[in-house]
DNA sequence: CTGACCATGTCCGAAAATGGCCAGACATTG
DNA sequence: CAATGTCTGGCCATTTTCGGACATGGTCAG
């Protein structure tokens, strides 16, 4: 478990990976859920640090707007319920949004509509599962780990290309 | 023996000395198995009530905030068990606590934790051996033979500094 | 020597509380 | 009329809380 503070503009987020792949895409107000210490630079050689420059590399094009999708192995702990919502949140298309029902539907389980928002809320990796693609059906926002204010400039980002 | 009355505020202790130095400092509940008379105003001039004056001019500036430890010859009587937990009680700083198990591993019988409990309960001499920053290992308060509120006192007494 | 106390701690299951919601029923505006 | 905002009850996985059962060791009474 290797800890690597990331930074683009006003972002910052934990990184955390092991060897078998990434765990973790924390921000600031969950970060102590990660239960890793976090460095600003990697200096030993392992497969964990490479998995998390190569997740710095990649975050980089994102922010830039040269990158739609990400190729990382993941490594994410959670229930079966989770994972089944985490599954779905991975298949939506860059740019686009489903309600929190509309995951609900997809995993057989219509009426678990609010244990989808709290699933969503445990997704281990923001960003690239990219939970802020989901909002509620009315078409207001609903919640974010990182903050409202985030959930808007992804949003932004990826339906205009840049803010 | 020689028993005397002390007060500060709405605190009331039963203390006890003979020549070898302070027995008991008991609470309304239990004073009787101090097995002594009490009186409030000490006339005679002996070794015990000499300590019995310095005891109560200590235990004025602990209630005051001005005092963290106590310097009073003791002749406390027990088992052996009891005496080892005595022992570690006399070692917790002001102002912290350990758990019941804490004590037991002190004394290097970790399994009896109860048994702790109880020779906690049969300290002769309270406050200035501070069973009170005895509680359990969950963090709640546990018991005390003064009454629970007492020990939530001394407890917040030493963590804040006044009341 | 036996058995019954306890100022505890651990485990486990049940019950209650907690959320990144949603639809429907109303009230309030322009 | 819309269009918009507020409230309400229902829904469900997870987390937290709570209570009982058991293990455990020293004392004390009989």
């Amino acid at each position: 478990m290797t800890g690597l503070i990331y930074e683009h503009g006003s972002v910052t987020l934990y990184l955390v990976a092991n060897e078998k792949g990434l765990c973790g895409v924390w921000h600031e107000q969950t970060k102590l859920r990660a239960g890793a210490t976090f460095t600003r630079e990697l200096k030993e050689k392992t497969p964990a640090t490479k998995i998390l420059k190569e997740t710095k590399k990649q975050l980089d094009e994102y922010f830039a707007g040269q990158r739609q999708t990400f190729e990382i192995p993941l490594d994410m702990r959670g229930t079966d319920f989770q994972k089944k919502v985490w599954a779905e949140l991975a298949k939506i298309p860059f740019g686009e949004t489903l309600s929190y029902r509309d995951i609900a539907k997809k995993i057989k389980n219509e009426k678990a509509v609010r244990a989808v928002g709290t699933a969503n809320g445990r997704n281990p990796v923001s960003i690239l599962v990219p939970c802020h693609r989901v909002i509620q059906a009315n078409g207001t926002l609903g919640g974010y780990a990182g903050g409202l204010s985030l959930k808007e400039f992804l949003l932004d980002l990826e339906k205009t290309g840049r803010i």
